[in-house]
DNA sequence: ACGTGCAATTTGCACGTTCAAATCACGGCG
DNA sequence: CGCCGTGATTTGAACGTGCAAATTGCACGT
């Protein structure tokens, strides 16, 4: 009996091979013949053999390790992705032999924290989500060579792998809904211009009431910070407005918790008098009164298709510095 | 020049000096002379050498990893920590030298999983949050021998290292704000007896009734599964006692959303009517309408005090089975 | 009988680091 | 003057694995 966890070279000495050959068995079982393979299967079940990662990773150079920045949710207001895309990030890298390792800035600034994790080779790549515009993670890594795929588009021109959600489509196929529900006056309330996924979302509201033949008034599409109590002063300013609107399609949960809030103050019957629309289909979507109708991103498709595209990447060291659009889908609820 | 990342020989060659004397510099740096120390250093500048954590990882056996199960969320119920939790984690755990790696069970088990990890020497330790009476992974982690730390007590005898949140002093100091504020009677709505963390909030909330000098009605004490809906239900089932309560606290923030919801159903004014508070301070507590009194647990704490325990425990290897207790927070909002 | 070719298996070495032991430099002291 | 002790530094080996090259076994054709 060995001391400790055993090796390949116990599992070689019990099996009556060479250590390769156990090797051989686990990496490139093709080359050995399958009596052999069955006799150092069934040693490596009697010893209850593992390899030992870290070894194997050292010899490989690589480490099967995918890092993910988890970043400070602000107080008030809600982290969209956080628990479910983490969670289908992870099932999809064990799929495919990876783990994710989570981390934060520290106080050496961001770029240095992906700079390490890399430089010691803790991670082989990364999955940056909540990309924005020019976003310096993205060019940080790119300067340095460093795999990694993007849950967002960042720019033009669009120089690596990425995935995100067709924030325009969400929009539209909320406004198609209102429209089909009979609505005609359809309010927009989003975020201040300049973030991606915002104008991406207010662009396509403005296009599919115009596609639906409604007129698009500009003095209903306000834009405010993201929170609850901005939302519903901006459904205040919006029924101040000499034709209110019957609908309104907010860019986020949080604006449209507000929304209802401010409604309801008003007297308003929502989901009967007033139309209401989130987006993201967070956990409080569902717990509002009434429940919110909210565009739901596929974060599970896209957590899939973000890992396969890393793995390739890692894979190949060649880039194909394309991305691909995935479709939400609209959780019809009560507030509509 | 060289190829690839510099390595500990380079800068040795750089400074002069030995492979070995570079390693002293980074990891005992009492033994070296400060003239070779600073030389060492520019090398280490110069070069922008970064240590090989797998080679070194594989030479101490260990992998300063800290393995983390992130659970899936049922639907319709919000996870109340993970946001705040696995951040606060990942950020105690970087201070002490440490990676947080994120896994979910697959399809051979949840033990299988944990096994797995300690077993390729992926992780050195875990950290188990939400433990229950008598959780499987506790008792195999303990037989194993693998170093963990949980987010909960599990049982009696307690003989391992934990940390938990005082429920029962979080529905108790729930109890004595609302007596302070002039309700007599009280009600509770709470999980089914048998999970570990409602058990003890229940119960703190029977004491402080009692302390308070309220009688405390079993009429008023209703059990029912976690969720919006069976929340709403409770209510109205409490709304149709003989003397109906002033004021709820329930066991969680979902089940609160669903009490506001039936009381205004029924035409009751959230805050003024009826008081409601909710249990977790999830982010739907400021959302709600009107915003949620709810018992916040000191999450950053608590990953704090955890990650001490852990690598205390790594480095002794000596377990000091004992645990601490922490106390949460009420939240006034206005619901109350 | 003897090389030839091919598949199966083994041996040597390296990945980058740390630990243990050995060596070196140097000043104090009998 | 030579010996010893101490602090600083170097050398050799090992952690457990995978790659590449070397070796063995074996059937086959001449």
């Amino acid at each position: 009996m060995v001391e400790g966890a055993p090796t390949l070279n116990d599992v070689a000495a019990a099996a009556n091979v060479s250590r390769q050959t156990v090797s051989n068995v686990l990496n490139a079982p093709h080359r050995v013949r399958p009596d052999t393979t069955e006799r150092v299967r069934a040693a490596i079940r009697e010893l209850g053999y593992q390899p030992h990662r870290l070894a194997r990773n050292l010899k490989t150079r690589t480490s099967r390790m995918i890092g993910y920045e988890i970043a400070r949710t602000p107080p008030g207001t809600i982290n969209p992705v956080l628990d479910r895309f983490v969670h289908a990030l992870v099932e999809a890298a064990r799929d495919d032999g990876y783990h994710v390792l989570l981390f934060t800035p520290d106080d050496n600034g961001q770029a240095a924290a992906y700079d390490e994790l890399v430089g010691t080779h803790t991670v082989d790549g990364f999955v940056l989500s909540e990309v924005g515009y020019g976003d310096p993670r993205a060019t940080v890594l790119q300067d340095r060579g460093t795999p990694f795929v993007t849950f967002g588009r960042p720019e033009l021109p669009i120089d690596h792998s990425w995935v995100d959600v067709d924030g325009a489509a969400g929009t539209a196929t909320a406004v198609r809904h209102l429209v089909q529900r009979g609505h005609h006056r359809l309010a927009f309330v989003g975020w201040p211009a300049g973030s991606a996924t915002g104008d991406r979302r207010a662009e396509g509201f403005v296009e599919a009431v115009k596609r639906a033949g409604r007129y698009y008034d500009p003095a209903l599409d306000v834009r405010v910070e993201d929170g609850v109590d901005t939302g519903a002063r901006a459904l205040q300013q919006l029924l101040e407005t000499p034709e209110p609107p019957t609908a309104v399609v907010c860019v986020s949960d949080s604006i449209a918790a507000g929304v209802v809030r401010a409604a309801r103050t008003r007297g308003l019957a929502v989901g009967t008098d007033l139309a209401v629309t989130g987006f993201d289909d967070t956990p409080v979507a569902a717990l509002l009164t009434p429940s919110l109708t909210s565009v739901r991103q596929p974060l599970e498709q896209v957590a899939s298709r973000i890992v396969s595209r890393l793995t390739a990447l890692l894979a190949t060291h060649q880039v194909e510095p394309t991305g691909e659009l995935l479709a939400p889908e609209l959780i019809v609820r009560d507030s509509t």
